[in-house]
DNA sequence: AGCACGCCGACT
DNA sequence: GTCGGCGTGCTC
């Protein structure tokens, strides 16, 4: 009986998203099933190709020529038929490609290589010596040059070798047709795997120098170091001895030609390093914290259980929660994947999860190198990873048995991936628990309000915590109206309020953290004159002003220019920067309180490796009084001085033109507020506002997040927003402004005239198209379409909307034109 | 995206 | 007639 494999294949184009069918050959029939990975030959070329197994058939549908399967890369599949599963769903659900989702689930370390040879065919090998002089004198010079460096190179050359010569594939594909040459593709499976070499000595370290003269063997300086710090080392890792003794690798491989060390290569699993270290404090659950843990536990082998919804205000120990829930899950054989917003942000959280459980605590997020990641991969396929933390990108680690999956602060928007597959990971995780009995559990102190309003509506268990874990009242948060402080005449950026509250902190030797939503100096530097705005040369924003270097950036790009002092436009000097920046809050800080020590932390100070750890440590160890900082300061940090917390512009998230905003600055606010008065001393926060009676900041500065949800489902509601419905962005970008705009157009007439078909004639659902809020961002100009799905069936709505934008899109959108889908974006920017 | 095919003008 | 350039369309 035949057998036929339905492959993905991996290529880097929408264009071949969809399966093809290989014709499995006799001798691999027992060795191939679902979720296999296998090279086959694909395009014209026949290149092998790495792809995936997602089906297997013994009959064959249609009447099409085959090709066969030239081997199977691994001994077992790589996917389970879950992981499958998974894939087909979020390709349906996001929009994407089957390949977009596969790198998600499979880490691209095993990467197959490969490179097209070419050598002399045989008959150009069996001519004698005047026959192949004949047929060089029948070639030109540059066939001749070919011909010449493949028996250089042993009668084998990688065609990559070649490229630099002019028409190239039709020279070697003319010469192949003459049957002088053969093409042939011939692949490598390489493995990014990092081996430690490992060194000792062979033998005992007293007996080195009788060996040594035994044998008659002289050691040069180098080599005699080596022996010598062998002796006292039993096994040092051949890097870390270079780098010691600053010895070059022959003076070692020279040692090993001696006889004198043994060299191990052992397979290493590259733990990250994380320099935060934490005391351990005996930990015991108050009375609400256990009962969340034992709904949690008391449910984990129940089929069809719903997720849970942890709703515990700042400070509420909802990490202790984790933890316990983990530990349990550890004592009936299960894995625990704990997701947290952004790994870089919290070494505190890690330190923590690492003091309770050890080695078997695994990190994963975006930033490691693909080796890194293949490492952690490995190890938790081998079992040596229990418990893995990281970004939304852990959630498709490799389990075995996966038990429990914990999403920390489940609000963040990083948990909406900006990147193809444009996914959510809670969607993602709620799949995943649904489909293997998993226990899902999210944590958060300000719930985003649409999840919030499934948890209302039975989709999630509700558990709260309503008491910080040490008994301690919420800090008390004093609203400060700074049209009043205007009034009384303060220009300053400090209320007098927070100065006075600053100074009483300090004086009893607490510390002080200073929030502001705005990296830089100045949001932005323009001529009084004129009006002048500087721009960045290649988005639509306006340069951020960085005090130190004089100059604007971009914080899309990264453009950067100097601030001349003469307006470029009215050449007037009247160049000033505007709006406040935390460079400027330090800089005023000094000004007002100049013995104070200040730390600054935002994207700008943090964004070499460490400086982040370095940044905390320094504030942890009182080596400062102050610390500045932007969005990272209000996750999951955890300081025992802090006991004033200045939000010094509320109001400032609340003019973004976006439907979330208000959400975000109650969040933000309850939040940043949660940093004071963590342990025993009690906290207080100043909030500066020019707008005081905003409802989310009203909500806010009582901690009602029950009346704030009220106060914004109805506004959701009326306005069609999420939860009620879901949102799809269609954004057209391209570097021809006139070309987005036909394509654009082109879409939408598409669109209309399919909906039309279907019957349907109201398009109020549909906004746009129009330019994007930010309409162009690195030379792109960009046009967006939002689409509702008000009166509309989704499905049929994103099978429209795929119809048109993937499956013609060669028809309905030229070649240079990007298109960018996302379902539910985190911003319609 | 590649890659090959095929159409067409240029050149021996 | 053949060479070489580029546009078009398919990939099991």
């Amino acid at each position: 009986m035949e057998k036929y494999a339905k492959v993905i294949v991996r290529s880097n184009t929408f264009h071949t998203d969809n399966l093809f069918t290989y014709k499995i050959p006799e001798f691999l029939k027992n060795q191939i099933y679902v979720g296999h990975r296998v090279l086959v030959p694909f395009g014209k070329g026949n290149k092998p190709t790495e792809a995936f197994v997602f089906k297997i058939s013994d009959t064959l549908e249609e009447d099409i020529k085959l090709k066969e399967v030239v081997d199977v890369l691994d001994e077992e599949p790589i996917f389970k038929l879950e992981d499958l599963e998974l894939v087909n769903w979020m390709k349906n659900r996001y929009l994407c490609t089957y390949i977009d989702c596969i790198n998600l689930i499979y880490p691209k370390g095993y990467k197959v290589n490969n490179y097209k040879v070419v050598s002399l065919s045989d008959e150009v090998l069996n001519l004698n010596e005047n026959e192949f002089t004949d047929l060089l004198s029948s070639l030109d010079d540059i066939q001749k040059d070919i011909i010449s460096k493949i028996n250089i190179s042993k009668g084998k050359l990688k065609t990559e070798k070649l490229k630099k010569i002019p028409n190239i594939n039709y020279i070697l594909d003319k010469m192949s047709k003459k049957n002088i040459i053969n093409l042939k593709w011939e692949y490598k499976n390489h493995k990014n795997e990092k081996n430690l070499c490992y060194i000792s000595l062979s033998i005992e370290a007293d007996e080195v120098d009788d060996y040594l003269k035994k044998n008659k063997i002289n050691l040069g300086v180098k080599q005699k170091e080596i022996v010598n710090f062998l002796k006292n080392n039993d096994r040092v890792e051949i890097n870390d001895l270079i780098d010691i003794l600053k010895a070059s690798k022959q003076s070692i491989l020279s040692l090993q030609n001696k006889n004198l060390i043994d060299i191990k290569l052992e397979d290493y699993y590259r733990n990250p390093e994380n320099a935060y270290t934490l005391e351990q404090k005996e930990i015991y659950l108050n009375e609400e914290q256990k009962n969340a843990c034992n709904k949690v536990i008391s449910e984990m082998f129940d089929q069809n259980k719903k997720p849970y919804m942890l709703h515990g205000v700042t400070g509420s120990g909802k990490t202790e929660v984790y933890m316990e829930i983990i530990d349990y899950a550890l004592s009936q054989g299960l894995d625990s994947i704990v997701l947290v917003p952004e790994i870089a942000l919290t070494p505190q959280t890690i330190t923590r999860f690492k003091n309770r459980f050890g080695d078997i605590v695994g990190v994963f997020h975006s930033q490691l190198s693909e080796g890194q990641k293949h490492d952690v991969y490995k190890a938790i396929k081998a079992g040596n990873i229990r418990i893995l933390i990281g970004a939304r990108s852990a959630l498709f680690a490799p389990f075995n048995s996966l038990g429990v999956i914990i999403i920390d602060e489940f609000h963040e928007t990083s948990y909406k991936s900006e990147k193809n597959p444009k996914f959510s990971a809670i969607e993602v995780a709620k799949f995943i628990s649904n489909k293997n009995d998993i226990s899902l559990v999210l944590g958060s102190a300000t719930p985003s309000i649409d999840e919030y309003y499934k948890a209302k509506n039975g989709e999630y268990n509700l558990i709260e915590i309503n008491q910080r874990a040490n008994k301690n009242p919420l800090p008390k948060i004093e609203v400060v109206d700074m049209k009043e402080e205007l009034n009384k005449g303060n220009k300053s950026i400090f209320s007098f309020k927070l100065q006075d509250e600053i100074k009483q902190a300090i004086k009893n030797n607490n510390q002080v953290i200073l929030f502001l939503n705005r990296r830089g100096y100045a949001s932005f530097v323009s001529c009084r004159s004129c009006g002048y705005v500087f721009q960045c040369e290649n988005c639509d924003i306006s340069l951020t002003y960085h005090k130190g270097k004089n100059i604007g950036r971009c914080h899309y790009c990264g453009y950067e220019r100097e601030i001349p002092k003469e307006c470029p436009e009215c050449s007037s000097i009247y160049v000033k920067p505007f709006g406040v920046g935390t460079q400027k809050i330090e800089e005023e800080l000094k000004v007002i309180f100049p013995e104070l020590k200040v730390l600054r932390m935002d994207k700008d100070t943090t964004s070499k490796k460490g400086s982040l750890e370095e940044i905390l440590n320094k504030f942890k160890n009182k080596e400062a009084d102050i610390l500045i900082g932007t969005q990272m300061l209000s996750k999951g940090l955890d300081f025992d001085n802090v006991t004033l917390v200045g939000i010094l512009s509320a109001d400032m998230m609340l003019n973004f033109p976006d439907f979330k905003s208000f959400e975000t600055t109650f969040q933000l606010i309850t939040q940043v507020s949660g940093r004071a008065g963590r342990s025993d001393k009690e906290g207080k926060v100043v909030l500066q506002t020019y707008d005081t009676d905003h409802y989310s900041i009203r909500r806010a500065i009582n901690y009602d997040f029950e009346g704030f949800y009220e106060d914004e489902i109805k506004i959701r509601k009326a306005f069609g927003y999420a939860p009620f419905n879901n949102m799809i962005s269609v954004v057209v970008s391209g570097e021809n402004e006139n070309l987005v705009k036909k394509n654009i157009q082109n879409m939408y007439d598409s669109i209309i005239y399919l909906l039309k078909g279907r019957g349907i004639t109201d398009f109020e659902f549909i906004l746009g198209p129009n330019p994007c809020s930010i309409s162009k961002i690195n030379q792109n100009y960009r046009w967006q379409i939002l689409f509702k799905d008000d009166n509309i069936e989704i499905n049929l709505l994103k099978g429209i909307i795929k119809y048109i934008c993937i499956t013609k899109r060669d028809v309905v959108f030229s070649k240079e034109i990007n298109i960018s889908i996302d379902i539910n974006p985190n911003s319609v920017l």
